[in-house]
DNA sequence: AGCAGCATGTAAAAGGTTACATGATTCC
DNA sequence: GGAATCATGTAACCTTTTACATGCTGCT
């Protein structure tokens, strides 16, 4: 069900097409919201049809047509109800804890390499937040001053994906 | 995909049936992974279809029966075989996170109260984390060494959730 | 010539949630 | 008398993933 607030979220800030919105929960709210673009087609297609987003096809030069969609007014009502209800807890499930919950299966090598992939895949998520940050400090103060709370979320992301890595690299110590 | 291995995890450490294994859920990987008790049973069924556990009925005094399921051999290699194929990338969907990022809806005291809200549900996350601990802390030292990589997950919980209250402390303090 | 990026979709399968259903015992 | 715990399940629904499908442009 927060799927379609994430949509709403995404084209209140700034209209675009199924394709845009792929790019921008990728570069944007990758820290906590993850969709594919299926999500997206079929997502924008029921809340055109419940009237919540209109949709204007706009011809491009060298490009395919796009489908261009935005809030209606109550798309936005919907959207500012929402905020306020209380949001139901987040249901966590991470397969690589899982594999290490069973590590007693592993011998010390696999479970050091198994550590070291992940080391490396939570520095380069932690990396690309360091730079999404640098792009927001870089932008209008106006829009900043608007998406401050919006940005605090950013700086979570940074906070858990560092304290991840002191685990991470503490574990392997250990390890070696 | 996932959870099958998560019962198959749960069910080489000990045997039991859907509901113990529920509670376990709950008590001992709560901190990265959950599911229903009808999300048990389903699998219970399936896996012991597919001949990875065998299944003995078990009465009881003043409780109704239980079935006890136990790995059979393919269950075995089929978690050991798992352990070592690289996990998938988590997927992570946090709600809370999603409203706060559309936080321009919000007045101050509004999200003030939403964060107040998670700060009290992260506590109370650590503090259950945090008994878990000393739960592990006071067993048999045998047990202690031959899962001390399944504990490290908890340790990661801890730190986790030690830098979600670092940031919501700081982002009330900027609020009010 | 081949690949990456832009742009939109369909269909089937797998996984997860919600509601309903039953029945005994224990504790307050 | 009522609620909580133990114990197992069915059915309907919703969400997510995976695979397939098309076609144009720009770069190397």
């Amino acid at each position: 069900m927060s799927l379609r607030y994430a949509v709403l979220t995404l084209l209140d800030i700034e209209p675009g097409s199924g394709y845009d919105l792929k790019r921008r929960f990728e570069r944007s709210i990758s820290h906590f919201w993850s969709a594919s673009h299926q999500q997206m087609y079929r997502e924008l297609h029921k809340l055109h049809a419940e009237g919540l987003l209109d949709c204007t096809e706009q011809a491009q030069e060298g490009k395919p047509d796009k489908k261009i969609y935005r809030l209606t007014e109550s798309g936005g009502s919907a959207l500012r109800e929402w905020v306020q209800r209380p949001a139901p807890a987040q249901k966590i499930r991470e397969p690589f804890l899982l594999q290490l919950f069973a590590g007693h299966h592993l011998t010390r090598g696999q479970a050091r390499d198994a550590v070291r992939r992940h080391l490396d895949e939570h520095r380069e998520l932690l990396q690309g937040y360091l730079e999404q940050n640098e792009r927001v400090k870089q932008s209008d103060p106006q829009l900043q001053k608007r998406f401050w709370l919006a940005h605090q979320t950013l700086l979570l992301g940074i906070e858990t994906e560092k304290a991840w890595l002191v685990w991470g690299e503490r574990l392997l110590e250990e390890l070696e």
